[in-house]
DNA sequence: AATGAATGAGACTTCATTCAT
DNA sequence: CATGAATGAAGTCTCATTCAT
């Protein structure tokens, strides 16, 4: 029983074959390995969800055999769980690329937005990663939501004051992001899915997003 | 395979056997083991969620055989998807009851977010059912959220004009009330899952949905 | 999850088909298969050992499927722990009768002796059972040996006196017994193993056997 | 796949590294490997059992490589068949020491029994070895069955006459060493399995056997 | 000789569904 | 209609052994 661990950072990126002439050492081509099996499962679940997603499946995609999934992962449930938070901090890096730091609190908070969208058109799996993660990886969703909803609060907060972001308490603001993160689930949801994956989705769902977060829903 | 299709109205409520001398005929009777298992499976899924319901879990509990289970429903998954759908129903119906239709719009917005998460507590197993239905019976899930959708777009455009909902365009209201709804089921799952089903949510969650429905997040 | 308790008793006899007009009932059935499941199960621990008495071995010999073996026992496991307790209960009673009442003690124990024996004889699959139970099956190992010993340390009790069992304290008739059960065991390890199963034992081992117990093996 | 067959001979003890200056040549340092997967084996299979001994456990405990072992022993059963005759000749040569050649043959054979015990005490991995083997290691077990039988029925042989060991065949007494083995064997699962490996047997298991051994069990 | 990742057969168990009674 | 034993596909995981480095 090798535990096996080892840094689950830059895991799913296939791994471009290192151009040099030298062959590949032991180490690399371990890692390799593991990196085609994380990759492998990210679309099959993205694919077919997680509970298609069986050891033989992602084994047979990754071209290896079953029992070397288990040389790299203590259990199938260990990987699951590993899916939603390695690509949720790719989701992150994604969108802080997006962000141009002099923009108003406002025009942020869109591109935000919008970068979301973006990146499941980049990412197809991601959308079914995330929306079934609750149920078949909730280890792996709430450290996920931890890791999402712990920068957007502290992103908020800096952005408290005249013009930016208004009078919430810090409690609140815990309540508003969950706000936030949950319209973006469910929007994708409904807007995001397509006939094989994920779609853009319509003008009007940016719009209307940026319409209650500047004024509200209901007037005074 | 007998498709089994009828009407799934006025299912779950454990019927209360009327009182009176004669006895049921054979339809009622029928009709009263549909309920059990419906009202069992409710349970069971509130209790376990939608993988531990098994058809044995969930006939044990409604006090019949396994076979007995196939006489009313094609198959388990036909009564997984009705789940969601007929409490959904019994939901709006809850909330409808508690709204004050003399009340300003922002009153009733408030009216009916407390009302959600009065309900959770009063039917502990729909947080569970809600909440994995979209990934263990996604078309109960749809059809829910069509209900939801509907009735609440049209509450919504009723509400539109001075002092009312704002100025959003059809599709954009749609889109707003998919904003709610997500809103409600990620704080659901924040907040009110307790050690043994659901728990009240905490006052600033309130204060935080109606500060964003009233005046947005960021400022112009 | 079906517990299926029911007593373990009258298991193994393959059951003689019981020749009458009507077809069995349904709970007759299911002994008969629950009876067949514990038959191929001992058959093929005789022939192959415990370690190669899987279930998919154990239920093409009993003509079901796997599944079915779930509904008579709660795991492979449960069923191995007691085919050694069973059937040692069987030669019991098969050395009972054997057993001529108006003896004596001497000849009373060979005569046990023997009959252990001639079980092993008529019941093939015991010998292996017996061997590999301590390893495979504790449970059900201690559960026979408890069996055995308590109503043999009985029957010498009950022996001693003039002319009879010697002088013993009690707990060093519990010693005996131990010596003379593992007596048994060596000497049908070394002796009763065949080429397909059991072979009478030389004579020799009847007398040394019966010297011993009768002068001991050094001389004061 | 080489075969790998050397002399199974002093084994085990952990090679107290020689003191000097010059380096281990290659065939010691080499025997020094074997010496320490033996070494783990013994201890894994005393402490967890035959079936819990994987080639992982065992080489990971030596502190080498998987593919080491192989190196060594032609596969995981070969080095478990020589388990039990390796450490059963350390028990022959320990009893040997035991015994005043000037005593008498009753005395000698309270000797042997007791040093057994002392023995179990002493290297307490041997109890689980000696009682599994018979299942997990079956040639190992008969070779070190015929080992002590041979040299036991010499020394019975050897005892034969006035005050001796009384009027056995050679035959008989053959049987008579695999009962008294047998005995030991059952006495030893019975009464010498404490908390953590071997425990002291009671004083009237030892008198109990002298008894037996001295009078027989039933008198004439 | 040492290494250790890869292999792949095979074991146990679950459970939705069927169907004879 | 009710019953519940039987079915069998499918899934996860273990581990002795191989072999390229």
């Amino acid at each position: 029983m090798p535990p096996v661990k080892s840094a689950p950072s830059a895991l799913l990126k296939t791994s471009p074959r290192p151009k040099r002439a030298t062959k590949p050492t032991r180490s690399e081509k371990n890692d390799d390995v593991k990196r085609r099996l994380f990759s492998a499962a990210a679309k099959v679940v993205g694919r077919y969800g997680y509970a298609e997603a069986s050891v033989a499946r992602i084994t047979e995609l990754a071209g290896v055999a079953q029992g070397t999934f288990y040389n790299h992962f203590g259990n199938r449930q260990e990987l699951l769980e590993q899916l939603l938070p390695v690509i949720g901090q790719q989701m992150v890096a994604f969108i802080q690329r997006k962000l141009d730091q002099s923009a108003s609190e406002l025009e942020k908070e869109q591109t935000r937005f919008k970068a979301f969208f973006d990146f499941l058109l980049e990412t197809p799996e991601f959308l079914r990663i995330l929306n079934e993660a609750e149920v078949y990886a909730p280890e792996g969703y709430q450290k996920h939501l931890d890791n999402i909803a712990t920068s957007y609060v502290r992103t908020l907060k800096r952005g408290r004051g005249a013009g930016g972001v208004g009078d919430f308490t810090d409690e609140e603001l815990e309540v508003i992001v969950h706000i936030l993160m949950g319209a973006r689930g469910y929007l994708s949801r409904r807007y995001a899915y397509g006939e094989a994956g994920a779609q853009p989705v319509p003008d009007h769902v940016q719009s209307a997003y940026m319409k209650l977060i500047a004024n509200g829903l209901i007037g005074r």
